[in-house]
DNA sequence: AATACATATGAACAATTATTCAAATGATAG
DNA sequence: CTATCATTTGAATAATTGTTCATATGTATT
């Protein structure tokens, strides 16, 4: 009955107790990193990079990213929304075409050092 | 029968020809895209984005992690072998304990570049 | 050997998500 | 108004994935 109540949890309160109090204090804040973590998670998509990439070259519509990559129309519509949403492409409409465009210069920046990451 | 085979793509070859012919010749190699998106995937998760941020203050071992981030230790541990995986964590066994620590000094760059673009 | 403890692993489950298909807007030209 | 075309949207499906639980390593101590 006195058993453990803690079966996956280290029995010990912390191993290093000073490093657990300082790390803690000092780590941002949780909603700060949880909405880091959602910028990357859009950035986590090989289609959305690819999208996002084609626009560092030049303002398109969708018609014309959905050639690029091959892929249909809908499906690049669909991850233009989520690109929208994160605030990460803005767009002009013209008669029927709608032309996006990159919403920030930050995201080269972040690109290039993934890149810089990958080819070390 | 001359129907159509292209319902969802647009009929015409595209819109805007030359802008379809320059992004696509200038538009990184598909692989090395998909390894950015990989790489990003990995950021994608606010517990791993927690432990990486925990792992900027001060080398920990598995256990001292957990604790801050107040999870199982068998959920840190998943995470650490993605990270491992993904070379962005490097580790070191002392006796029972195994001390897990920065890999790369791209990321906190990295991570630096996505912290402005949240604050903008 | 046997025990204790830190960490790792594997299977299972729940939740998220990218694409497809079908249909709906929105906008222009006739 | 009708037809056409670019784009959007919604539902459905398939695939991926984070956490939990139970169990297995690995390392020291007795």
């Amino acid at each position: 009955m006195s058993e453990n109540i803690m079966n996956d949890v280290c029995e010990s309160e912390s191993t290093h107790p000073e490093i657990v109090r300082t790390v803690s204090e000092k780590l941002p804040d949780v909603e700060l990193l949880y909405d880091v973590a959602e910028l990357f998670k859009v950035f986590g998509d090989s289609t959305r990079v690819r999208i996002l990439c084609a626009l560092f070259e030049s303002e398109m519509c969708v018609c014309d990213i959905a050639e690029v990559l091959d892929m249909t129309q809908s499906a690049i519509s669909h991850q233009l929304r989520v690109l929208k949403q994160a605030r990460l492409v803005k767009y002009r409409r013209d008669g029927k075409t709608v032309y996006y465009s990159l919403a920030d210069d930050h995201i080269q920046t972040i690109f290039d050092q993934a890149f810089e990451h990958i080819m070390e």
